[in-house]
DNA sequence: GAATGAATGGGGATTTTTCCCCTTTTCAAA
DNA sequence: TTTGAAAAGGGGAAAAATCCCCATTCATTC
């Protein structure tokens, strides 16, 4: 029997080793090889004809992160499972992340044998959601439609950019010119996205935004 | 000859597990048992005689941390080697689980082989210091001596608590009663903290606070 | 006893943040 | 072409944050 590939995308080499170590234990599958970015793990998918069934992606990386991983992968390589990695545990980037195409969800602090059932389910399902998961989907769903929105809605692009520098030591006046905008349109997206997030003060915004993954919190 | 024996302390039970594998992989060492926090640690070395002679231990646990619990062990059972293993590679991280006593400071995303130096050192000289730690702790010394009393001196209580009030919602006024101070005292709290961290504004000290784990930022 | 220094707290001014109500511009759908 | 919604921007005021200078208390040290 061919065992089923797998391919580890996850700078912390130690984790990424020993969980090559834990996939090799597995009698059905095995790694092909693991990589330290979504950059690396490109190139390798361009220059080896050799296509994995199943990626494990972490989503915290330098250089290049899971998202914009996931991203190429649905593009140019749609057949590969992939399945996040992640000890991120918020909603936002959970549900981010599904809907970029992941396959499941797993935590990093997941038991080792509900780890080899969802590398079975992806292959044979090709869908793997774990009760915390689900869980996490449903409260989603269950909130009112305005949370929904509030927690769905991608951020339009000014917006993001102007969460980014509300998360520095920029007052909105310098954040303007920043952005090229008048200080009072500054202020709409302010009290936009404090309405949006449910915030009450910027101390709230910046929390929400790290809490969240919506920046870059180190 | 026997084995140098190992305890894992860590939540992430994927990551414990795989760890398991490739410390059992080496031929001086084996694992006793894994936890996966501080207080399970505590009473598995109350309850057996079989004091191991490395502790892996995590730092960002819930239920009991791996300050508290270095702590613990420093207190009961000061033989034991112990090497911190943490992502959160933040100068004043490293520098306070160093002080607390731990004999080593691992970044999850060291290499395999490296690991397996570390393990030596640690039983043959009681110490290992990556070349990344053993810098951060040069530079933190190199700075000049503001600096130096800037991030190596602990926070008084009082100041901590602000610090942890002023990461949420709260106005000052809010802090000073839930503290039972006058709002000018938390005013005073303020500016020293800024000073000391060498922030301009609440946003700052926020960033920094979490930054550096001074404060949960989930 | 005097000096020193830390913790606590006040006065008061300026800047920033926050909020609410409003107008203009833009741009795409009807 | 109209119309309607979203984006951009404005006025103005109240609240909060920031800053600087200073007073009191209290314990420690010289």
């Amino acid at each position: 029997m061919k065992k089923h590939s797998v391919v580890i995308v996850d700078d912390h080499l130690l984790f990424a080793q020993s969980l090559q170590g834990l996939v090799n234990a597995f009698d059905e599958f095995e790694v092909l090889y693991h990589v330290k970015n979504g950059s690396e793990l490109i190139k390798k998918l361009l220059e080896s004809e050799n296509v994995p069934d199943i990626i494990l992606l972490d989503i915290n990386m330098p250089v290049m992160n899971g998202f914009e991983t996931m991203e190429w992968i649905k593009e140019n390589r749609p057949s590969i499972q992939v399945l996040a990695l992640s000890m991120d545990d918020h909603e936002e980037t959970i549900i981010k992340m599904l809907r970029l195409g992941a396959k499941g969800y797993l935590l990093k602090d997941i038991h080792p044998e509900i780890f080899y059932k969802a590398l079975n389910e992806v292959i044979s399902n090709g869908i793997y959601y774990s009760e915390r998961v689900a869980t996490t989907l449903l409260n989603s769903l269950h909130g009112n439609d305005e949370k929904e929105v509030a927690n769905g809605k991608p951020l339009k692009d000014t917006e993001l950019t102007f969460l980014k520098l509300a998360c520095t030591e920029m007052t909105y006046k310098e954040i303007a010119q920043e952005m090229c905008l008048s200080p009072k349109t500054i202020d709409g997206y302010r009290e936009s996205l404090f309405k949006h997030f449910k915030v009450k003060s910027r101390i709230g915004l910046v929390l929400y935004a790290i809490r969240n993954n919506l920046v870059n919190s180190k």
